[in-house]
DNA sequence: CGTTTAATTGAGGAAAGTCAAGTGAAGTGG
DNA sequence: CCACTTCACTTGACTTTCCTCAATTAAACG
């Protein structure tokens, strides 16, 4: 099962959902914030972040197309949500998306899916950051968005980066130079290649393979 | 809402479940054999891990009396889990938990309401694995300790360690020597003190909390 | 085309990893 | 009940890795 809804369910959805389109760099919603509203990706890449006292934020997950977010026990945010790009999403009243739930088993089944595929989510992530390489931590990172590719039924020739060296760093834990420096280690070696900042190539797929799956 | 079931559905469950009984370091299930049984921890405590391909162990949870385990999609475990102590625990067939949990929606819900606990612990644990310096992972897994002692209504005077310095190292990402100094260094600036090795006493709330909210 | 922002690169220092030795506790068998 | 074995933990010395700070280059934007 690649999509939360099946087309079907999303036409039932889409009736009580309005579409907002957000730039850039925009905050979705903060944490902390009363959980008004769910949102559903059509295109564009959000970023998932909890921010800590001190100012430093860590980002929890990247966000792709068809996947829902603002979801929350207690019917406040647990986190801050900001786009990556500019971004188009469904938004879906509470409300609305509370009675729709107690009607319809399926959908209910839909968001028991959903929790558990986050849930895979964030284990793949805790997995990643244990890591204590930057070069493991960043082809672990590259799998993971060759993966989501993958599932969204996108080319997987080159690995897209939408996100900037910064955001990467605070997913994978580690400073944005460290970012760089293992990029420019996998390049050097002739594991991957850049077109550009921000789409690269896998060249010796053993190579890299071996480095994701190093614990060392 | 602190148990999973409340005392009624327990009872339910129970007609459809066993005890089972293990001691220390017993395997209770394999990640990729059939998931056959879910467990609820009746006592003692019981480790989470995935085993990478170089024979390394990443530990993912701890899981204490009540807690839930064993859930699984595809009907395949996606982890293994040991024993830390000697354990009690109520073993549920999956036949009959699924046949039950079609006919109770209220079931259901706590289901629901169980992966939601997951997913934020899980969240947490990577909010800790992103920590750089080792005071600040275990002043972080000491304070998740507590907190789970607390939901048990266990005294929160002593902080208890049932499990031993390489689990904690699996579980924060780091070598278990640099657990061992961590508690040192917490312990010679008068922050926590032990009484033996595995119960501890925080005496500096304040420098506690300080270096649990550090990112650096 | 100039200005701003993002990314790269280098140098020095701090932290944790590894390896190895030593200490303490617990459990076993005589 | 005590000596002995074993295992868990601690501690030290050395090495590696990454972080920090700073300077430079590259790209994006008005």
């Amino acid at each position: 099962m690649r999509q939360l809804l099946s087309s079907e369910e999303r036409a039932r959805l889409a009736v009580i959902s309005s579409i907002v389109r957000f730039k850039k760099g925009d905050v979705i919603y903060h944490q902390g914030h009363r959980a008004n509203a769910v949102f559903n990706i059509i295109s564009g890449v959000v970023k998932a972040y909890q921010t800590t006292s001190d100012g430093s934020k860590h980002i929890t997950a990247f966000l792709f197309p068809d996947d829902l977010f603002g979801l929350s026990d207690e019917g406040w945010y647990t986190n801050s949500t900001m786009t990556v790009t500019p971004v188009i999403a469904y938004q879906l009243p509470m409300s609305a998306l509370r009675s729709r739930l107690s009607r319809d088993a399926g959908l209910e089944f839909h968001v028991i899916c959903k929790l558990c595929q986050e849930l895979r989510q964030a284990q793949h992530h805790a997995f990643l950051l244990a890591r204590r390489h930057a070069l493991s931590k960043m082809a672990l990172f590259l799998q993971l968005l060759e993966q989501l590719q993958a599932a969204r039924d996108e080319p997987t020739t080159e690995i897209y980066l939408p996100m900037n060296r910064s955001d990467i760093g605070e997913y994978v834990g580690t400073s944005l130079e460290a970012v760089s420096r293992a990029f420019r280690g996998l390049t050097a070696t002739g594991i991957i290649e850049f077109r550009d900042r921000s789409h690269l190539k896998i060249l010796d797929r053993d190579a890299f393979e071996k480095i994701a799956s190093e614990t060392n």
